[in-house]
Order: C-alpha cells, then structure tokens, then sequence
DNA sequence: GATAAAACGGAGAGTGTCTCCGCATTGTTG
DNA sequence: CAACAATGCGGAGACACTCTCCGTTTTATC
C-alpha cells in the first residue's frame, strides 16, 4: 500500500503510441501553417498515416491538437519574458515583450483562435498555456507598475485581451505595421496620468 | 433608348420573395442571438417556413446573411458619429463612440467575426458596413487631430482594429470593463507625445 | 385564364466530425 | 519463447452541415 497509487495514474505511453502521437504533432504543425486552423482533421490523420480514431484518441478536440502543437512556442514567449525583464527597464521590456507576441502571433497567425480561448475562462486544455501568458504579462506589468512609469490600476489581463485581440483580426497586408503601432499606443496610454 | 438601363437592374423582389426574405432575416437574427453564429442555416431556412434553397438564393453566403441581419445596426453606429460629434469636444466625441461601439458589441456578440471580414480587405459583402464603420471612425480622428489633442499620426483603422480585435475575444464576465478600460488606455495613447 | 417569368423547396451530393468495436501490437510473465 | 492481457490501432459508418440543381408552384401581366 506504498508508492503513488491513488489519483493521478501517468501511464507511459506504449512505443507505437508515442510515434504516433508525435507523428501527428508534425503533421498537424505543418497541416495548420499551410492550409490554415481549420484544415480537416481526417485529412491529417490520414496524412500521418494513422486512423481517425487515433488521433481523436490522442488529441479529444482540435482545440487540444492546436494546443500541443503550440505549447513549445507559448512557453517561449515566458521564457523572453525573464530575459527581458533582466536585460530591459521595466517599460522597455514590457514593450519589447509585446512586439514579440506581435511578431509571435504573425508568423503563426493560426493560433489567435486558440489564444482565444486563452482568456475565455477556465478551460482545462489550454490550462498550462494559459498561466504561461498570463504570468509573462503579470509579471512585466508588476514590475514596470512598481518602477512608477505606469499607471497603478492598470490591469495585465486587459494588455493582454488587448493583444490577442489585434492579433485575431484579419491580418491585411499592412497587419503587422498596424499591429505596432497600436503598441505604442497601449504602451503609451498605460503611463500615470499627469 | 432613355431612362435607367444599363448597369444596375435593380428589380422589384416579387411579393412572396419580400416576404421570404424578411421572414429569414427575423428568424436568423434570433438564431444568431440566441444559439451562435454558427447555427446551421438549414436550421434556419427550416424555422422560417422556406427551404434551403430560398435561403442561399436570397444570402449566398453565411457571411451574407450576417451582414444583411445587422446592417441596420451598423448604421445606428455612422449616424451616432454625427451626433456626438455636433455634441462634444473631438475627444470626448471618440472616446463615446468607442464606448458605444463597445456596448453595440456586447449587445449582439456575434457579429465580431462579421465585423472582422470588414477589415480584412476588398469583399464585396461587408462593402456598405465597411464604409459607415470606417467613415464614422475616419470623420472622428479627423477632427480629434485637427484639435490638436491627438497625435496627427493616428491612423483611424488601427483604432478600428483594436475596437475590433477586443470585441472579438471571448467575453468573459467582466468583458465590458475590461473593454471600456481598454478604450481609455487607447484614447490617453492617442494623445499628441508630450 | 393563359402565359412567361420569377421564385420555391427539398432531395441529394459533397465534405467534415467523431464514435465504435473487431483486430493488431506490445510488453510482461513464467 | 509462448501465451496472454492490456493497450492501442484504424476505418467504416452514423450524423451534421453546406450548397446545388431542377421539377413544380406562385405571381404578375395582358
């Protein structure tokens, strides 16, 4: 009656299950960045050379597929976020740390859907993502809040609805230019009053 | 060989043809209240007594359809420009009608998606929604700048997308004041540097 | 009321989602 | 390594939604 038993039972994966699931991972990567979010998921099982059924056993909803394949690239933007804030003064880095999501979000602009659901409200799967992003921002906002160059009641959470949200719209040619500026403006609109 | 011929044949809908068509944009203007922007349009076309056919001969496009049950809103958004316009200051007139733009949003959540194709380039459907939204917008940083008490390098369709894109994101319960605090960052943002 | 034009409607083809369950693979045990 | 249980596979098929096609019905006109 010793050892871990009880509640979480972390099987590990047999080998051909490992494969696969990776196999679809890559697949689905490349499946998203060419022909968009919405790319059939029968296609990329079928791509991976594995069943429907295996796929949907390995990823439940195409909200959790989406969210492995980008779990990596989320925990990127947390770890800039303590780069930055070690090299750059706390507005600085703030700023710099929005671009990057800016930037971030143009090279896979996919995932602005996924985001999403980021700060819809307590959704299991994207869980991990979420306390990824929203501690990046927490933390920025704290620190510049506490160096005096932003206002006090400013809200981290409201930034970062802010970006998801430009980042969800439709990205014309001029989408990233536009993007940039309007952190300017967000940074710009987030200093003390007077 | 006078009168109008030649280009815009705008013919009279015979009178079931008005009828069915209103009757769709009731029916879906509910739907899409009530169960999402994705009901499914036979659904639709069922609920309002015509078949499929009747619906996409009428909206060849969800997106049609979307357009056509809130274009009237839309509107309200161009004429309420005027109006705030010839009663407050130019600032104060922006930061209203982005406040309205924010409350007209959380009214009906589901056009977000529609609004996007707005800004997301030429599309024939969107094209008279288009242009209120962006005439509104354009006429309101116009004077803002010209007052002084807004930077003269705001561009009126970064603001739209930012309104836009915060719309967008899922709305969590405090949505709206997030949404309102937003607009106030933008508009203390849009101010002249220095 | 006869005729042509306009509009209707719903069956069905095409496509995507997701489940179910008989069969195959894996890894463990003696 | 044989044999067995657990684990995983896969794809057929049920279901849902979109959109079209075309024979039938309704409307407007004379």
């Amino acid at each position: 009656m010793a050892h871990k038993r009880k509640l979480p039972p972390p099987r590990k994966l047999r080998t051909d299950a490992q494969r696969n699931r990776q196999r679809i991972l890559d697949v689905a990567r490349q499946a998203f960045t060419r022909r968009g979010a919405n790319t059939s998921l029968d296609d990329i099982a079928k791509a991976a050379g594995v069943g429907a059924g295996t796929l949907y056993r390995h990823f439940e909803t195409r909200d959790a597929l989406v969210e492995a394949v980008y779990r990596t690239e989320v925990e990127k933007l947390a770890v800039a976020q303590r780069e930055l804030s070690a090299r750059l003064s706390p507005v600085e880095a703030l700023r710099a740390w929005m671009l990057l999501f800016v930037d971030y979000i143009e090279a896979k602009h996919i995932i602005a859907p996924a985001l999403n659901t980021l700060v819809a409200g307590p959704s299991k799967v994207y869980e991990a993502s979420r306390s990824h992003v929203q501690g990046a921002i927490e933390a920025l906002v704290k620190r510049a809040i506490k160096s005096g160059h932003v206002r006090k009641d400013l809200e981290p959470f409201d930034l970062l609805r802010a970006l998801i949200g430009v980042s969800y719209v439709a990205s014309g040619p001029d989408w990233r230019q536009s993007a940039r500026r309007l952190v300017d403006i967000l940074i710009s609109g987030s200093r003390p009053v007077k």
